[in-house]
DNA sequence: TCCGTGACGCGAT
DNA sequence: CATCGCGCCACGG
């Protein structure tokens, strides 16, 4: 039976679980992210997983170049946060060059 | 179903 | 470096 199966992408499920995969003391970007969770162009959605979704470590999460894409009070603490487990910055960003996180096809 | 809304990215100015 | 504009696309009202 030619099931329409849905089975939604369930894009949020595949973000998170790359998301997961970021190690302590490591950074990825919203665009690599979605890119590894196979949706190379739901960039932005990766920042809305980030809050929707509890228990991921958002810190590592940054914007291309290593930008932190957050603002305010908020901004202050996930660089806080970033050097506190080793990620260090050049200027307002992160020093990618030695601390992003490369994901591999099967984890 | 249509429409506004983003924790984005990138090229142009 | 700072801004702007536009493409992108799942969600929720």
């Amino acid at each position: 039976m030619t099931l329409p199966r849905k089975a939604k992408p369930l894009l949020a499920t595949a973000i998170s679980n790359i998301i997961r995969r970021i190690p302590r003391g490591r950074v990825s970007t919203y665009g690599a992210i979605a890119k590894a969770a196979g949706h190379p162009r739901c960039a932005r959605h990766v920042g809305r997983v980030l809050r929707q979704v509890q228990g991921l470590p958002w810190q590592r999460v940054l914007g291309s170049g290593g930008r932190i894409s957050l603002r305010g009070e908020s901004a202050l603490e996930q660089r806080f946060l970033l050097e506190a487990e080793g990620v260090r910055f050049k200027g307002k960003r992160a020093d990618m060059k030695r601390f992003e996180h490369h994901f591999r096809r099967a984890s």
